[in-house]
DNA sequence: ATGCTGACTATGT
DNA sequence: TACATAGCCAGCA
């Protein structure tokens, strides 16, 4: 096996980020740079993305667990696609995560742990807004 | 071979 | 808080 290619060493990233988004349990999310840094790729967040992409359903992969974390856009459905977003979108909410009304998941509360194993919930601090307007919607479950 | 784009992220204004 | 810019790696024209 060794005798990697370059070129069959980049079907292997794209198999190791499937791996790793394959590995990520239901009712949870992770980020497009957590995906390739599990995959071996510090700041491959974009190779990800791209392995997703390239994707076909036949993968069997829970792409939709796959959200981006871009500054403001915390936990937001980073595909173009509007009607990918929106099957995403449902799709999560199907499995239990909640989702703002702009589409937004939080990170804190469904960001999943690898390092925890798997029951590990993320970690108990949700993002503190300085209490501000933001959200109101209650969370029902 | 060169360059642009992109399902990203962090920082700055 | 929102918009704009820079950095990153791989795919595609």
């Amino acid at each position: 096996m060794a005798a990697s290619s370059d070129r069959d060493h980049l079907q292997q990233l794209f198999v190791a980020i499937k791996a790793v988004i394959r590995k990520v349990p239901r009712g949870r999310v992770v980020t497009y740079g957590q995906v390739a840094e599990l995959a071996g790729i510090p700041n491959g967040a974009r190779i990800a993305a791209a392995a997703l992409k390239t994707s076909v359903p036949g993968d069997r992969l829970p792409w939709q667990r796959v959200i981006g974390k871009a500054g403001a856009r915390r936990g937001r459905i980073a595909i173009h696609d509007p009607v990918g977003a929106a099957i995403q979108r449902n799709l999560l909410v199907e499995e239990g995560v909640e989702i703002g009304e702009t589409g937004l998941v939080d990170l804190g509360a469904y960001g999943w742990l690898p390092t925890a194993g798997s029951s590990r919930g993320a970690s108990p601090r949700r993002r503190p807004r300085s209490g501000s307007k933001r959200r109101a919607s209650s969370s029902r479950r």
